[in-house]
DNA sequence: ACGCCCGCCGATGTATACATTGCGATGTAT
DNA sequence: ATACATCGCAATGTATACATCGGCGGGCGT
């Protein structure tokens, strides 16, 4: 097996599997084969089962019919869509929150990691660390979401950002020379303070009509990188079309 | 085993499940053990863990930490919330038809299913059928969440539709008597309606604000039922709360 | 009495043999 | 040549034996 993270053969496959289908090494599509699969993984038919099922729950698999499983193709319309998607649920969670009202202490924390990211800038000629940028900014994202009251609506957000294209720092800039890169982080770090004064008032409409844009501005780098040949971001390594 | 539905042991083996778990008989955060369900249903481990596989895909079932499944717990704000979810993403896939347009055929074939509705309480005294209802109004649903262009959107919906709980006809009334089931109805049709109608001039933030308030009817008759002790939805057998 | 360690037991994880099914290839009859 | 039946293979479905892990309790040492 080619991968040692895990700690059972189902969990070591899945991992395998999934890296490959992100990847593109199994493009949508494919039909995936228990034997062979087992074979080349070197594990029995079981551990294999176990790990497409595994990814099915997902959403990386699709159940074929009169069995077995075939790995799911995304067009580049899906990517769209599933950022789109993403900004729906992100707005419902804030806005749910925003109605509920947050703790003082959470809100207090998340300016705090705005903060931190907006020093991560303040480098005066260094380059930024687009790396840590990426990191801070899941973190962002996760933490506004666990305001949510919801856990239904957090957890169907969730299942969202784990699609490796709808993740919010899916398409982050790569190239640190990029003018664009830097005015983009200048508007979506404006929109991160909004989207927690927002929900800080209870501004409920403004704290959904925020995050439905903010997720837009991962739209517009996926369209700016889709025109750059030099930019192919590994995240869409998986789309088909 | 005590199901017929299905072709294999692991299908009939989730149906099974799947009946035991909306019914209430297995409650939330009832824990599943692959022997024991074996030899309940006269079948082997193998199609077991197939089935729980496939109720956890469907969000019934939840992985426990160290292997084996749970029955997933719902609490009474977890309905609510799941009826909003529904009319969230109801509303985005209303508001991306509305968007993208949708063809003449399919808006008058929709039109044709509301006017079915009407005369299902064109009866003038004879007492309306609500399964017929129940049954067209889920239509209806299926019908306008089709018009969607975005695949993604519309497997999400699909998703959180199949929860019993936050399907569009899961709190439609039982007891014709009921002043306020009438009233609830016209309503309803005069939403569904007005949501067509969007969707037709292209009106995609109307068709989603429409979207939204109409799943808060779902809500308005649970809240409802919930105070009358003789109208317990079978629905809500697996609540905990 | 307290605590540690060891071994059992019950649970899931895994391998594998066998059953079954669906589909395609091959053949024959018309 | 075409239609249809049949055979066979390759795939998943199933049963079951064995492996492994983790928790719990009992026994022993201090």
């Amino acid at each position: 097996m080619s991968e040692l993270r895990g700690s059972t053969h189902a969990k070591r496959a899945a991992y395998d599997l999934r890296q490959r289908i992100v990847k593109g090494e199994l493009p949508g599509g494919t039909r995936l084969y228990e034997v062979a699969l087992a074979e080349e993984l070197e594990i029995s038919r079981t551990p294999v089962r176990e790990a497409m099922s595994r990814l099915a729950e997902e959403g990386l698999l699709e159940r074929a019919r009169g069995g077995g499983f075939v790995v799911r193709s995304f067009t580049y319309g899906d990517v769209i869509d599933a950022i789109e998607l993403r900004g729906v649920l992100e707005g419902t969670a804030l806005r749910l929150a925003a109605e509920a009202g947050a703790p003082d202490d959470k809100i207090k924390q998340i300016k705090g990691l705005i903060a931190k990211i907006d020093a991560g800038f303040d480098t005066d000629g260094a380059p930024p660390n687009l790396e840590q940028y990426s990191g801070l900014n899941s973190e962002f994202h996760d933490d506004i979401a666990a305001l949510c009251p919801s856990s239904i609506v957090r957890s169907e957000l969730e299942r969202v950002k784990s699609l490796p294209f709808a993740s919010p720092s899916a398409f982050v800039f790569r190239r640190r020379e990029s003018k664009a890169m830097e005015q983009s982080i200048i508007i979506a770090q404006a929109q991160h303070r909004a989207m927690v004064e927002a929900i800080e008032r209870r501004e409920g409409a403004r704290a959904e009509a925020l995050a439905r844009e903010h997720a837009r501005i991962a739209r517009q780098n996926l369209e700016q990188k889709t025109l750059d040949p030099e930019e192919l971001d590994p995240a869409l390594a998986l789309i088909v079309d």
